[in-house]
DNA sequence: TGTTTTTTACT
DNA sequence: GTAAAAAAC
């Protein structure tokens, strides 16, 4: 009897798992394979905190196959090889998979799809991972959406994304199963315990994913609009690192939003699912650029960025990264990053500005930095956002919109309690002091038991004046 | 999903 | 003199 792989990556789920429906469908036994290969993943190799989710993530898998009856192979090593020497080993002839579209991605599954079907192989991939394929949409030129109004646009034009198949309920085991590397082997949980955080804040894997989403939709979607730009509520969904490894899909949050919407026949619900699902729209839009844009993971996409005069501050970019800039909004994001491997993403456009503005650091500095420490780092996602804050990249903000860390604290942390809960040292401060404690008076922080330099740093630099140099900068890249 | 400065409207 | 709106950056 043949069997037939199938090859999980970004999608550590067993409902809406086209690649998995497919194999069943094929009537034989199947073989659930995982191959660690990050050395094919270009320059993007999955991150340190990356890593630690996807142990966790692979184990909720393996358990949830085993309970189906099935199992998860582990592999690690060039894939080509190891799904060959694994197709001998149970006699498979046919590999199904769920798409990926990063670039290095794209480029090795399309040479791995040629050379398995020149073997004989019966190969087809899926989309698991989007509500539409990126050669889907375009405008009426024929080219790819620059800018995300129209292409929101014609998402919501286009006929809706099919709903989710559930998960199987049962799975075809083979009769004997083929050795596996142990998950411990490929060593993705770091050598020290720097996790801690990450463990109290996250539930890796699907029955954690569809537990956020659950209890979001129920307590948390009607007042998404406002809430969502608070971080010092529990605004926001928190599902990004479970779509990032398809642990949940964003065709199951559509359908499921629109379900809830629907039912409860209210106008605010209704404008919160649309202000909701626009947010999946970004993570669409995102995935669709990088697949029509792959250079941008490095380059600008405006062209005349190349020439922009960035600086490289190592000892400025260190105070950012451990969230020692004198800006308690700027260093509360930074802190929660170490901390949880997630940061708010009201917060998340208040650092990068920083970074890229007050302190004319390359946007390619700060993504490297998201990358190695968000749980939910997402090549689209980063490559996005980095570019959007610096202004360089599609539908950017203009470079001149430049986020000033007090005034977005003061409106978007009024208390304060977002700042005391991460920066702790400023804790006795009081609104508006607590955003700006150079301002406060000698006894005010004594009071607090702030000294600044010494409990707390002095500003990195001056907004203002950083502002003016960003300006500066930016009126040389016009005339050029 | 920006901030700052200038202008305008009104008291 | 103040605040809202508009313009500029």
């Amino acid at each position: 009897m043949k069997s037939s792989l199938v090859w999980f990556r970004h999608d550590l789920r067993l409902d809406d798992n086209p690649a998995l429906l497919a194999a069943i469908e094929r009537g034989e036994s199947m073989v659930p394979v995982f191959v660690w290969s990050p050395e094919e993943e270009g320059k993007w190799p999955p991150g340190s905190a990356s890593r630690w989710w996807l142990h966790h993530s692979l184990t909720s898998l393996r358990q949830q196959l085993r309970s189906l009856g099935s199992d998860l192979v582990i592999r690690r090593g060039n894939t080509l090889a190891e799904l060959q020497r694994l197709g001998e080993e149970c006699r498979a002839d046919a590999v199904f998979w769920n798409r990926r579209y990063e670039p290095a991605i794209v480029e090795r599954d399309t040479a791995l799809k040629s050379a398995l079907r020149q073997r004989g192989w019966t190969v087809q991939s899926f989309n698991g991972q989007l509500l539409f394929e990126p050669t889907q949409l375009q405008t009426r030129g024929g080219q790819p959406f620059q800018v995300f109004t129209p292409f929101w646009k014609a998402c919501l034009a286009h006929s809706e994304p099919n709903e989710p198949e559930p998960a199987p309920d049962r799975l075809p085991a083979p009769k004997t199963w083929p050795q596996s590397e142990q998950l411990e082997a490929l060593r993705l949980l770091p050598k020290i315990d720097w996790a801690s955080g990450m463990r109290a804040a996250w539930q890796p894997g699907s029955e954690g994913a569809v537990q956020r989403l659950q209890s979001f939709l129920e307590a948390g979607l009607e007042t998404y609009p406002t809430d969502r730009d608070r971080p010092d509520r529990v605004g926001v969904s928190s599902i990004s690192p479970h779509l990032h490894f398809g642990e949940i899909g964003p065709r199951r949050v559509w359908h499921e939003v629109k379900r809830l919407a629907v039912r409860e026949k209210r106008a605010t619900l209704d404008r919160a699912a649309e202000s909701y699902l626009r947010e999946l729209g970004w993570r669409e839009f995102g995935h669709h650029l990088l697949y029509h844009f792959p250079r941008t993971t490095d380059a600008p996409l405006r062209a005349e960025f190349a020439a922009f005069p960035w600086y490289d501050r190592p000892n400025e970019v260190t105070a950012w990264q451990r969230g020692q800039t004198g800006y308690p909004l700027v260093d509360a994001g930074m802190r929660q990053l170490w901390t949880t491997g997630w940061m708010h993403n009201r917060v998340r456009m208040v650092v990068a500005s920083f970074l890229v503005k007050d302190l004319l650091v390359p946007w390619q500095t700060g993504a490297r930095w998201f990358w190695d420490t968000l749980v939910d780092a997402d090549l689209a996602n980063n490559t996005l956002g980095w570019q959007w804050s610096a202004g360089c990249g599609a539908d950017s903000a203009p470079f001149f919109r430049i986020f000033n860390p007090v005034m977005q604290g003061e409106r978007f942390d009024p208390l304060g309690e977002y700042v005391r809960r991460w920066v702790p040292e400023l804790s006795q401060l009081v609104v508006p002091w607590l955003h700006r404690p150079w301002t406060a008076s000698p006894a005010m922080l004594a009071e607090a038991g702030v000294e600044l330099g010494k409990t707390y740093p002095f500003p990195l630099v001056d907004h203002a004046e950083a502002r003016h140099r960003a300006l500066t900068a930016f009126e040389g890249l016009k005339r050029t």
